[in-house]
This record gives structure tokens, C-alpha cells and sequence, in this order.
DNA sequence: ATAGGGTTAG
């Protein structure tokens, strides 16, 4: 190791060094910055600290810094250029087995996110045992990369620690390692560690607690998430908002919305919770309702935020609710909110889901550089509207500004060509997927190019697509295979179709009967028809009704099979006839 | 010589 005391002599060596690579090449500076006696550090802190000195220039002036100085410039959290250099200066002047100058390092590494330069100085770290501290830092780092189990190992390597260098986890340590398996989704490992913090006594620990109870809420767990909050002998607003969330998760509105009322102080979170989960069970009239609610509630001093606003945007866009979609843009226009990358997606989602494809385009030709979700949100809009040429066009677009298309992109794209009968374009994208993309194709695009081939009548093509799946076909491709032999009347294939779905399930997917029973219907085989609904009585398989809804100028007008109850019934047949004059 | 680290939605 250099020592300390010899500044001069480092420095002069620097300076060769410096002087070597102006001369020489790279690789002999390097060669004879390995080679100098007594600098006995490890290649990798060599080379950190070459390369320290090649790029950043640190001169002879200021060469030497004292131990003061570097340890108050760590403490400023320096950006990562400034960190090489004073990592440099404490290898160059043997601070490196100093502890509390390596604590600083990890500290900076992981505030910069550079685990591995962490997990090096932790892995070479000076004393037999790093502190709890540090520990727990790490732990925090790997716990923050959220697809790392990394964490886990951690963990265990502290537990496994033995007696003379023995560290004991603390309420931090339990604090991360729960949200580790919370977003790792392990179950196993969530009980075990649970297990752990009731033994240490630290279940009532705040943060412990409401890392818990955000754990089953996760897991929707909500009896478990609820034993925690009840045992907690101090509770904030992140405990309360947690156990809704648990709720919420598990499709117990009713729950969530009484422990709602009940929590003393609600912040934007716990509303974004409470409304999300109405967004995710489906209650869309609930979700508006809540946001008018939050809107007048004084006693909350609180404003929507992003994800309430995108939850409502989507509301609206599934309930087709216009008008409280257009309010809520102008709410965001007349507040003057970032109308951030989500909030331009669910804007062109909702015009578009609600018939405003020209608003819808209008909002995405203003965005400056749209990324994938913006994207995705234009070619979905687009195709539903039946414009698949406009849709292709935004997607190459997309590729031709370097943007790469995700799963749902694709599947935007596919349905825009099956419904503008672009067969060869959509084959092309659906086969090449995975070598432009690097996009497995999944039952959903298998639906969506099914559904394309069907459609343009290439019945048999699609038949074997399906053959040739190595997914299990489900009701939709099913559902897009038959929809084709009806509109295409090919009852010979439909009906080999209806055999080999038999084949697969004993009893037949539920919901299948219903397409079955169409297809006879469409070919006038009325015995068939009656068939099948009288197996499908005796079952009582009957799906749900499909039921769809639109609003006009404020008013909610939905639709059922076959309906005869809407005010206008017959003015909406009237009009539909006229249009299947026009279309035929 | 001593401090330093924390949890929630989409």
C-alpha cells in the first residue's frame, strides 16, 4: 500500500505516468502504473484510479487533498465524475482501509445507482463484518432494483454471519427486506420473514408495520394485512393507505371505502388508491363519483394527481363518457398541470374510446417526442376507428424515430390491419416480431392475426396458424376463428372447427356455445340453433349478456343483444338498416 | 469523535 506520508512521491509517479501516456501508448502507461513497487492495490481499483487520472486531470496542485476536505466533499454526494476522482485520491493516499471513508463511498456509489462499484467495496471491505448501516444500505440498493432477489442473499449472508463478527438485523433491515418480498411477489419468503421481525419484536415498529401491511396488501392477503394494522401501536397516513390498498386489491370495495371514511387524514395517495381501485374492479361510475367527491372535499386539503387523473381519464374513456372527459382536460389545461407522458396517453385513449379520433391527434401531433405509451395510445385509437393505413403511417413513424414498440403496440398495430384488411402488412409484422423487436408473440397477437386472416377470408391459413401454436388456444382465438367461418359462410369448416374445439375441451370452453349457436344461426340451421341453447340452459353455462354504452350530450344510452327497451329502439334500427344499404 | 439509512398508487 502507498503510504500517506509520501504526497510528493505519489504525485511525481502520477505525473510520469501522465507524461508516459502523452508519449507512449495507453497500454504502457497502464502496464507501468501496475508495476510500481509497493502499489499493492487490486487491478480494478488500479485501473478506477488511471483512469481518474487520464480524464479528469486532476493536477499537481491539487493532488494532495486532506482526509478533512475528502470526507466533506463525500459527504455532498459528489456526481460521478467528481466521485472517481476522490475514490482515486483516497486509493492514492491509502484511506481505503479506513472504514468510515469506504461507508462514504458506498453511499455515494449508491446514490449515483452504481451498485456494483457498492457491492465491490462492500465485498472488500476493510473490517471482518461491514456495520448494520451498510448492510442495510445495500439491502435498500438491491431492494430498490425491484427484479433483483439479490437482496434475499444478502439477507441470508447477514443471518449466516458467525458469533465473534455476529451483526443483528434491525427495523431498517426489516423494512427493506419486506419490501423486497413484496415486489419480488414471494409469498414464502414474506411469511419466513414475518416470522422473523414477530420474534424480534418489531412487528408494532411503524415503518416495519406498514411495510407489512403493504406486503399482503400486495399479496391480497387482507385478514394478515389487517392483523398487522390492528397490533400497531402507532399508525400514519402510509399504514392506513396500505391496508386500503389491500382491499382494493382483493375486490373488497366495500371494505376499502370504510376504512377510507374512517382514516383520519387522507393525502393525494390515499385518494389515488381508493380511486384506482374502483378503475381496476371495474366501477367506473365510482371512480367519477370519487374525484367530484375529492374535488369539493375541504376537509382534505388536496388536489388530484397524476394517477387519479389518468384513472378518471380512463373511466371515461370506458364508460364513453365525453363530456367528463373533456371537462377533466380542461380541469388540467385551467390548473395548469404537466400534462406528463401518462396524461397525453390517457387524454388520446379517452377522446379516442369516446369518437374524438381528431382531438385524439390533434393532443399527439402537439407532444414534442412521444415515447412507446403515446405511440401505443395513437395506433390503438387509430384502429379502432378503422383507420389502419393512419395507423400504419404512426407506426413507422415510430420506428423511423428509433422508438421501439412494446407487446401492446403490436397488438394495436395487428388489429389496425385486420381491420382495414391489411394481410400481407400485418403477416410481415406478426412473423417478425421477435427478430426486429425482440416481442415473443403471445395468445393475444395469436388472436389478433387469426382474427386478420379470418377476416380477409383466409380461412384455412388462419387454421393452421392455430394448429401451430405452441400456446394453448383460447375462447378468443376460438371466438376470431368462428366469427370468420360466419361471416365467410363456410360451414364446413366451422363445423370441423366446432369438432376439433371438442376435442380439446371435454365441455367446451364456456362462452364458445354462444359463437357456435351464431354460426348455425347465420346459415339458417334454426334445429342446430335450439340445440345447442338447450344444452347451454341445461349447463347453465349462459355467459353474461354483452352490454355496451355510449353518451350523448350527457346522457348514458346502453345497449343489449337484441334490445327493445331503449327509448329510441326504433329510430336505431331505422338508421342501422340505412346503413347497411350504404355498406352492401 | 460521530452521523449516516426507511414505508404507499399507476
Amino acid at each position: 500500500m502507498l503510504r500517506a506520508e509520501t504526497p510528493h512521491l505519489i504525485s511525481s509517479f502520477f505525473f510520469f505516468v501522465k507524461l508516459q501516456m502523452r508519449l507512449l501508448s495507453w497500454r504502457k502507461a497502464k502496464h507501468l502504473f501496475r508495476i510500481k513497487p509497493n502499489y499493492r492495490i487490486c487491478t480494478y481499483s488500479s485501473i478506477t484510479t488511471f483512469s481518474a487520472v487520464s480524464q479528469h486531470k486532476i493536477t499537481d496542485q491539487n493532488f494532495h487533498i486532506t482526509r478533512k476536505k475528502l470526507s466533506k466533499l463525500l459527504h455532498q454526494r459528489p456526481p460521478k465524475s467528481q466521485l472517481k476522482q476522490i475514490h482515486a485520491q483516497i486509493l492514492a493516499q491509502a484511506l481505503s482501509s479506513t472504514a468510515s471513508f469506504v461507508d462514504s463511498l458506498i453511499h455515494c456509489y449508491l446514490h449515483i445507482k452504481e451498485v456494483t462499484s457498492a457491492r465491490f467495496l462492500f465485498l472488500h471491505y476493510p473490517l471482518p463484518s461491514p456495520p448494520i448501516l451498510i448492510w442495510n444500505l445495500m439491502i435498500r440498493a438491491y431492494c430498490k432494483l425491484q427484479n433483483s432477489s439479490e437482496s434475499f442473499n444478502l439477507f441470508r449472508q447477514l443471518l449466516n454471519l458467525d458469533q465473534p463478527i455476529r451483526v443483528l438485523p434491525d427495523e431498517y433491515t426489516f423494512t427493506f427486506i419486506v419490501t423486497s418480498c413484496a415486489h419480488q411477489r414471494s409469498v414464502v419468503h414474506g411469511k419466513i420473514v414475518h416470522g422473523l421481525v414477530v420474534r424480534n419484536g418489531l412487528e408494532s415498529n411503524l415503518y416495519v408495520g406498514n411495510s407489512l401491511i403493504n406486503m399482503f396488501a400486495v399479496f391480497k392477503i387482507t385478514d394478515d394485512a389487517y392483523k398487522v394494522f390492528d397490533r400497531m401501536t402507532e399508525r400514519d397516513v402510509f399504514s392506513w393507505t396500505s391496508l386500503i390498498c389491500g382491499y382494493a386489491n382483493n375486490g373488497e370495495m366495500y371494505q376499502a371505502c370504510e376504512i377510507f371514511y374512517k382514516m383520519p387524514v387522507r393525502n393525494d395517495v390515499s385518494w389515488a388508491v381508493i380511486i384506482s381501485g374502483f378503475a381496476g374492479n371495474g366501477k367506473y361510475m365510482e371512480v367519477l363519483l370519487y374525484l367530484s367527491e375529492m374535488l369539493c372535499s375541504h376537509e382534505d386539503k388536496v388536489r388530484p394527481n397524476e394517477a387519479v387523473l389518468v384513472c378518471a381519464l380512463s373511466a371515461c374513456a370506458n364508460l364513453g363518457a365525453l363530456e367528463q372527459g373533456s371537462w377533466i382536460h380542461a380541469y388540467i389545461k385551467r390548473n395548469e398541470i404537466h400534462e406528463s407522458s401518462n396524461i397525453s396517453t390517457a387524454l388520446i385513449d379517452m377522446y379516442a374510446k369516446c369518437g374524438g379520433i381528431d382531438i385524439a391527434r390533434l393532443i399527439f401531433n402537439r407532444i414534442p417526442r412521444p415515447d412507446v405509451h403515446n405511440f401505443t395510445g395513437m395506433i390503438s385509437g387509430l384502429s379502432y376507428h378503422g383507420l389502419g393505413v393512419h395507423a400504419l403511417t404512426v407506426f413507422n413513424r415510430m420506428l423511423d424515430e428509433n422508438v421501439n414498440p412494446n407487446e401492446v403496440t403490436i397488438i394495436g398495430v395487428l388489429n389496425a390491419c385486420s381491420h382495414s384488411g391489411l394481410v400481407e402488412e400485418g403477416a410481415s409484422i406478426f412473423y417478425n416480431m421477435e427478430t426486429f423487436w425482440g416481442l415473443k408473440p403471445q395468445i393475444e397477437h395469436y388472436g389478433c392475426y387469426v382474427d386478420l386472416l379470418g377476416r380477409a377470408g383466409y380461412l384455412e391459413r388462419a387454421l393452421e396458424v392455430v394448429k401451430s401454436m405452441d400456446i394453448k388456444p383460447d375462447i378468443v382465438i376460438w371466438r376470431a376463428l368462428l366469427s370468420a367461418c360466419r361471416i365467410h359462410r363456410n360451414i364446413f369448416l366451422g363445423n370441423s372447427i366446432i369438432d376439433f374445439i371438442k376435442q380439446l375441451h371435454s365441455d367446451g370452453p364456456s362462452g364458445s356455445e354462444v359463437l357456435v349457436s351464431n354460426l348455425y344461426a347465420s346459415l339458417g340451421n334454426w334445429e342446430k340453433v335450439s340445440q345447442v341453447r338447450k344444452a347451454m340452459g341445461q349447463r347453465k353455462t349462459q355467459s353474461d349478456i354483452g352490454c355496451s354504452w355510449i353518451e350523448v350530450n350527457g346522457v348514458v344510452h346502453e345497449f343489449r343483444v337484441a334490445d327493445k327497451l331503449h327509448p329510441q329502439i326504433l329510430e336505431v334500427l331505422e338508421k342501422l338498416n340505412e346503413l347497411w344499404i350504404v355498406l352492401s
